[in-house]
DNA sequence: GCAAGAATCGAACGACCGTTCAATACTTTT
DNA sequence: AAAAGTATTGAACGGTCGTTCGATTCTTGC
């Protein structure tokens, strides 16, 4: 065929989007240039990420919404395997932070910059997010069921819980005294006992 | 006094301080330039700001520090003023709650600013911070104080709780159907559970 | 092997931004 | 009123960065 995109199209995208993780998540968005993206996927020429991406701000909303898709995808996943529903908090609980461990980016990073974004490329990865806080809030909904009852008692109840989730973030040390599943059961215990009290 | 600062030079200090306050929490730190905070400020050149700053970045820190001073004593004081640790806990998180609403100060973006910064300059931030984290810490020591025991529990339990707090400014609606006063007493009473249950 | 589009690259453009500088106006003490 | 330092301003500098362009090379179906 003539003119098709090479079979390692893909292969190269990913790569773009695996360096940029990595600098945004220790420079930030701004302070990263596409030029540095450039030169740690050994291209030479800063022209080459445009074969890829229409722009910079592609590079960042390509990068949160596969994130998100993933979070969500292995989550999903990781609460269906179990039935007792506090086994389902403890599974999406370890479930985030091994994610947030293994790729190493820095959410609360990403997500005040993509609220920077015009809301028209907010969108999908608005819905993203509420996604996956409409499964902790399932969760929650089956460990508490009473709380239904009261009109968005719910939600909030899962936005506060999600902090302590998407928190652990900013403080997190792998090389610290504690590891992730540590703080995972720690975190899961905390929440089963909070929720039941509202 | 000849060479002496005028009697007005912290006013217009403050002033800047505001302004770039709220336009930080609109754009961003990197996206809001010097001109535009001048403009805010009713200035009519953008050197104006170096009369009173060195640069940029001493305004963000500036701002930060100021803001991490008043909250911690704003909280000091609201802790203090009661005694039994289930008022002190109500207390903490209430204040927290109410100083992020009147600022409107968007702290996880400013938090993952000042995370780039040169170590130096974060030093005294980070001092703040911890100031803040402890206050929380004892706390929840006076609550639950077997925890003390395992070393290290203590701190790990206070940071999972610490994000419930922080994490309320990315989504929290002062129009929405909750007030700050009823999301306050909803976290407190999550906590209070659930910080027993380790 | 030729045509057409993909892949890559180097160079340049155009805009913006943080910072500096020199000059002016103002204030206050002596 | 003179001196000295502050307050304010407009203009300019130096650099960076996102993006574009044109050219070249590579791949592949006809």
């Amino acid at each position: 065929m003539v003119g098709v995109r090479a079979k390692d199209h893909d292969d190269k995208r990913q790569i773009i989007l695996d360096q940029a993780a990595t600098l945004f998540a220790r420079q930030g968005f701004h302070k990263t240039s596409i030029a540095q993206i450039a030169k740690a996927c050994k291209a030479s020429s800063k022209a080459w990420i445009y074969h890829y991406f229409p722009n910079k701000e592609a590079v960042l909303t390509t990068l949160i919404t596969d994130f998100l898709e993933l979070v969500i995808a292995r989550v999903s996943e990781a609460v269906g395997a179990v039935e007792a529903p506090q086994k389902k908090l403890q599974a999406f609980v370890l479930e985030c932070m091994r994610i947030y461990d293994e790729y190493r980016i820095n959410y609360p990073m990403l997500f005040a910059e993509m609220s920077l974004l015009p809301a028209e490329e907010q969108k999908p990865i608005r819905a993203l997010e509420r996604q996956w806080v409409m499964l902790l809030r399932g969760i929650i909904l089956e460990l508490n069921p009473g709380i239904s009852n009261r009109r968005h008692h719910a939600m909030v109840l899962t936005l506060i819980a999600s902090g302590s989730v998407n928190w652990t973030y900013t403080w997190f040390d792998p090389k610290g005294p504690m590891s992730q599943e540590e703080v995972a059961e720690m975190t899961t215990r905390m929440l089963l006992k909070g929720l039941a009290a509202v």
